[in-house]
DNA sequence: CGGCCTATTTTGAAGGCTCAAACTATTCTG
DNA sequence: CAGAATAGTTTGAGCCTTCAAAATAGGCCG
């Protein structure tokens, strides 16, 4: 059985990985993610490569072996659960659950997931759109645009938000640019750093490119 | 903090502590009931005193301070509500809630128990009947009789069982004696060391009197 | 090429929890 | 009361996760 602790790594290197190219991970970056020293980070890949968890050559980043994969898509399969969960059946603010949902994505067996995944009817997005591993460990592939990049004057659908930090949360949630929402992007001006979105019925809301390429959309 | 070990060392000797006159908790005891062995309890009892959560005399038994048992009774608030929501919400059945509990006491934030605690509808007991401790710490001392000293003919409603043992609860299930039923106890045999018992409609059931024992009634 | 800067590794240590096994206090028994 | 049995304690050790600080490797710049 994987230790809490490993388990975070695993989810974490999973989620590093996602941003790079090659799926290579540097340690340093870890070591900040998991808020710990980077000598740490180097004990946790000898030992999760002795595990078989992780491929690591030293000074060489680490990479998922395709059983570290799998658990770290069945952590985070209970992680996005447990949120949705919390916002769907208790009643938690979604800029909230993320931090709740650390504690307990290592509490929750497969039974108790099992019945929530039954409850929530299956769903495929946890409540900020990031996507649900399957229970055998599939993960699709998620959008490619954001408010930042996508086509001006359409409509267009809003379908994740790629940060957890509660004020923002709140913020995009004030905003009305939650996931399922319909907007437009009027305008973009680059030299101004700005991207002018109309949410349905209101008035245009301005936001600089970096609040906007987190503000992932369809269609 | 405490460590969810902490926890669990204070729950135990708070259950442990219920069951004697004295309040007084043998580390023999406590050992068998953690499973783990007595040098370790005497060396996490020594560690507890300094923290102030028991006090303990070398030789002499471990009794929780004020302060260990208002921390005891919040695990063990979040244990039984914890299970009662997974029976009442999730459709866990009540054979199996225990151990599922014994993870997530330790994992629920008191946000979240709050959430369950309404959605619940600020529910006394849990699914065996054991009393849930209020948000405040307090607990309401629970029945004195069960089916193996009760008033017998008289019509009586089973309030509690005693024993958290999967194979057992399923026993009493099929039996029909679970909390809120209304039975009767027909005849007691000493010398038979049997009970028997009618319930709502049914043919009459034998029970031994340790098992007679361990389901408290009121009335 | 040589030195410097940065990322990483190594080393030694600590805290929390546990064990095995040797030891000791206490209590029972004859 | 002596000896045995029982319960509890001590000691030395190990595993897991972490840290601080010293050492090192690799790449970049002049």
């Amino acid at each position: 059985m994987a230790s809490s602790t490993v388990e975070d790594y695993l989810k974490q290197i999973y989620l590093e990985q996602q941003a790079t190219e090659d799926h290579l991970v540097s340690l340093g970056k870890l070591a900040a993610a998991m808020g710990v020293v980077p000598g740490t980070v180097t004990t946790m890949m000898k030992a999760l490569a002795d595990s078989g968890l992780v491929s690591y050559e030293p000074r060489g980043g680490a990479r998922l072996t395709s059983g570290g994969e799998q658990l770290a898509l069945h952590v985070l399969r209970r992680h996005r659960l447990v949120e949705l969960f919390l916002v769907k059946v208790l009643g938690l603010d979604w800029s909230e659950v993320h931090e709740e949902a650390e504690e307990l994505e290592h509490a929750i067996s497969d039974k108790v997931l099992e019945r929530m995944d039954s409850l929530l009817e299956r769903p495929r997005v946890d409540p900020h759109g990031d996507p649900i591993p399957s229970a055998r460990g599939k993960l699709s592939i998620p959008t490619r645009h954001s408010l930042a990049d996508c086509t001006t004057g359409k409509p267009i659908r809003i379908s994740r938000v790629m940060d957890q930090d509660r004020d923002f949360l709140q913020f995009v949630d004030r905003c009305g640019l939650t996931p399922g929402v319909s907007v437009s992007v009027d305008l973009r001006d680059p030299l101004a750093d700005a991207v002018w979105v109309k949410v349905a019925g209101r008035k245009a809301i301005t936001l600089g490119t970096v609040a906007a390429a987190k503000i992932l959309v369809e269609e």
